[in-house]
DNA sequence: GAATGATTGACAGCATGCTGTCAATAAAGA
DNA sequence: TCTTTATTGACAGCATGCTGTCAATCATTC
């Protein structure tokens, strides 16, 4: 009944407070999305195909997942004609990755409802803090990270992305 | 390749902070754990397990998850005997989860571990800072949660559960 | 005590992430 | 050119979360 078990030092209370902020955030995708018989995931993906037609495996450096979980994704938005693959002319074996006219206008109406849902929360929540918010978890998160003792993941070896370049 | 597609608004990069954050922490939690052959998963029941024996109906509540997904990791602990059932004596259905000598050692040692990542991790981070930021990440999240418009999930159907009481 | 509703675990199945392995293709170097 | 290495997608399988349905049990009410 009690909560004694419930450590109180400041970083797990602090990485507690993330948990619930992260899932609710999963949660305010879901319902977005779901509503129009997507998900957070294939947003990600509908929308960098939306973006730029590209490959999987680009997609999924930028995302920073490994490439089977967008490949799986991808190919369910084929099935269900939201997305295409077209040939690459640059890479036989890797084809772009680009959106159907169908899915053009689910993604459109996923931005339309995300952009409500949005004008509606910040109508409570201080961009300012926000953005304080943030700066302050990327510090949080260089320290984290470098602290990850990283026995490198498949993905890194992979591809050890640096993000951010032109 | 640009970063063009990158939401950057003070929401979303508030919301990818948190993401970052939140994988570093799932990140971490297995660095303590899978030494152990274990997962922050397993960590978390043997750890209620280890506070006081209870029924997997309760740790699912108090962790805010499904029954079934607390039902399974106690199944696949229990295999393993890192915990066992013990027949309940209130309630003929409702075995209580408890930890077996072999799972209290096993939960000795991920302590251990995380006590030492904890320790290193404060030696560069600001407890003052975790606090504040937790602060208000509580703020947010009652604003995130009062907008989720909550077609409620099976799991609050089952225990519309008022956390907090003693 | 008997009926009715809630809780619990078992079973089955889905979604999203991960990993490893393999063959085909591309790219780089001798 | 030929050989070696890297990349890519396909296939297979695991972990952790979710959901729905069902029978057994408990709790409540009449």
């Amino acid at each position: 009944m009690s909560s004694a078990d419930v450590p109180d030092d400041p970083l797990s209370t602090f990485s507690l407070s993330i948990f619930a902020i992260n899932g609710l955030l999963l949660h305010s995708g879901e319902d977005v999305t779901r509503p129009l018989g997507q998900s957070s995931a294939r947003w990600q993906v509908l929308g960098r195909a939306g973006y730029q037609p590209q490959t999987v495996a680009q997609m999924a450096q930028e995302m920073g997942h490994a490439r089977q979980s967008v490949q799986r994704i991808a190919d369910v938005l084929a099935k269900e004609g939201l997305v295409a693959y077209r040939d690459n002319p640059a890479d036989k074996r890797a084809r772009l990755v680009e959106l159907t006219p169908r899915g053009e206008k689910v993604l459109a109406a996923i931005y339309a409802r995300d952009r409500e849902y949005s004008r509606q929360l910040m109508a409570e929540l201080d961009p300012e803090q926000l953005l304080a918010i943030a700066g302050a978890l990327d510090g949080i998160a260089r320290i984290l990270a470098a602290h990850i003792e990283r026995q490198p993941t498949r993905q890194e070896r992979e591809a050890t992305l640096q993000e951010g370049e032109e």
